[in-house]
DNA sequence: GACTGGCACTCTGCGACCGGGAGTGCCAAA
DNA sequence: TTTGGCACTCCCGGTCGCAGAGTGCCAGTC
């Protein structure tokens, strides 16, 4: 493949995503200086169609990318196109004024939706890779506890228990003290043994409470430990009507059932590293007509904590939405080393 | 103004919301047994049409209500449509498997966005209208809090407090117990006096650290009390593409930013009453397509917590939506006063 | 052999046009 | 007050024609 109808193949990529229009020789010849003449640049576009990077939506139209000429545009072409100096700083400055967790998580949200002009999803650090750093006991009624359970990434997690009996507050502290004797400093994962054995090791009047207590925390936080998700900027897959003639409220649903995007989030994780998925290389049906920008998140040290991205058209500007993706994440990584 | 036309008017509205297409004199004599002709009809047409309950798209189509015309449906016409047996099995069984306040919400958003087929809202208690039950404070680093809210509507809020200095742990749990001391079983504007005093009456030492903690609490706890909401079934929107012609844009975002929203949920809470708001009799420009069907919602006592409710075109099936909020309401509320 | 200008061809998009149909308003009669 | 009849209006869907864009191919040039 020559390097030529690389050239044409990102021409016709970059007019294709500013326009929404299928891009014909003409334009190419004129916008952007190949140095040859439009009849040139059709037979490199014949080539480029036969080799099924890009197609014609019918016969006397221009061309528009396929999925495959998108790939080839994102790995071989796309040049990393930084934010401006602008745009860091506001990243910075409205991540900075996050004054919890939840409050970075919307917040990223919504810096990545206004950058990108797409939707942003991002995922709470998961329960299985966060330490525990306490977790509260309060009595909600005198026969209903509340757990709640503070992780090293912020996260804050709240549970039920529902007690057979009555309990005194002075049992509730002891619960409190062993509760966290077995979890504070490990992950959940690991804690499950010891959660599991808490009860065998407490006075027999406390018995019943622990054993309640050890259920909620294993069943609820251990075994099926809540994946939670922020979704922002929805409104932006109303901005072209063409890009989903008939997918959009597929699409909507989607990403309010949150599973799909959790699996897509889950599947990519390097921290770091962006991963793009193009249209039909999307696993789920629903995502066919979009293209999906994720990258993990985490703290300094290597560890990712979870997952955050955006959601738009096959056609979208994607060295942008890979720069701000990389940029958002970087962020907040710092924040939840600093906190 | 005669029965016969008012009957007239609700067969207009309930083809209309039903077929989504104007109805004519004919359609209304065959599908309603008024027991006169066409010819009537139209004559009780000409009359709502210039009383402004109805209007015409352009000459020789049906009739659609107007804003006006829904009005006196809602408020003279609607029949209330109760929840059939096993719809009110579903809400109850759904929400009794809830465990915890951001589950039963995002349980109910569920719900009513299915039951209703539109988009619903949720908003969290006000932080205004409940008792603190509990403050946690918890060292991140050394010389970093989190402060961990539990009131007793079951919302559980959180704060970071950076302190100027490191703190001990023994340290860490006075302030506990003098924060708890100020807190608990009050609303928190009226234990605003008691915090902003704390760090007038502790020890030397802790002076600095109170006054942190202190000023968190009040700014962004009592002055700033973080409104939440959940949103749900925003793919409803799209539903119809008819219903927001060039709108749909504007009302996700209106959707999205929440304040508009809280506004309108704030204006309407009394409880076990349900307000309607039809097309533009919303204030808010960007609602001005959409009706919203709002109550408050709260445990039995009386006090309301907070609003909920849905958000549809005009065209909506008002009985069903004010059935179906009632519902949930209710439901919700006997869940809260349980806890 | 690669590139280029020219040209015939194809296909869409858009506006004009037109007839069928739905629904109305009005009128005169019951 | 109601009703049947009737002329009228306007939308909707289909067809037609045309301009424009873009192509593929070919013959000629460097």
């Amino acid at each position: 493949m020559d390097d030529r109808k690389l050239e044409v193949l990102r021409a016709i990529v970059e007019d294709y995503v500013a326009t929404q229009e299928p891009v014909g020789s003409k334009a190419v010849a004129q916008r952007h200086a190949l140095g040859v003449s439009a009849a040139t640049i059709r037979n490199d576009m014949a080539y480029l169609e036969e080799a099924g990077y890009i197609h014609q939506p019918h016969t006397s139209a221009g061309r528009i990318p396929t999925d495959k000429g998108y790939r080839l545009f994102v790995d071989r072409l796309a040049q990393v196109k930084p934010l401006s100096a602008a745009e860091r700083r506001a990243v910075q400055a409205f991540l900075d004024g996050a004054v919890d967790l939840d409050d970075v998580l919307r917040r990223s949200v919504r810096l990545l939706a206004q950058l990108t002009r797409q939707v942003a999803v991002v995922q709470y650090p998961t329960l299985t890779r966060s330490k525990v750093r306490h977790c509260e006991v309060v009595k909600l009624t005198p026969a209903r506890l509340m757990l709640v359970v503070i992780t090293d990434s912020g996260r804050v997690d709240q549970r039920i228990v529902d007690l057979g009996d009555v309990i005194s507050d002075d049992d509730v502290s002891k619960l409190r003290t062993l509760v966290n004797g077995a979890l504070v400093g490990h992950r959940l994962p690991d804690a499950s043994a010891a959660v599991a054995e808490l009860p065998n090791t407490v006075p027999h009047e406390l018995r019943d409470a622990m054993v309640a207590v050890s259920t909620v925390l294993i069943e609820t936080l251990v075994e099926h430990p809540e994946e939670r998700l922020v979704l922002g900027g929805t409104a932006n897959l109303t901005r072209n009507a063409a890009d989903f003639p008939n997918s959009l409220r597929q699409v909507l649903e989607a990403l309010e059932e949150q599973v799909v995007v959790l699996k897509l989030l889950a599947s990519a994780q390097e921290r770091g590293t962006v991963t793009v998925r193009i249209g039909e290389e999307n696993e789920a049906e629903e995502m066919r007509d979009t293209s999906v920008v994720t990258i993990g998140y985490g703290p300094g040290s290597g560890t990712v904590l979870g997952g955050m991205g955006v959601v738009g058209p096959t056609r979208m500007d994607y060295p942008g939405s890979i720069a701000a993706v990389h940029a958002v994440a970087r962020y907040v990584g710092e924040i939840l080393a600093g906190r």
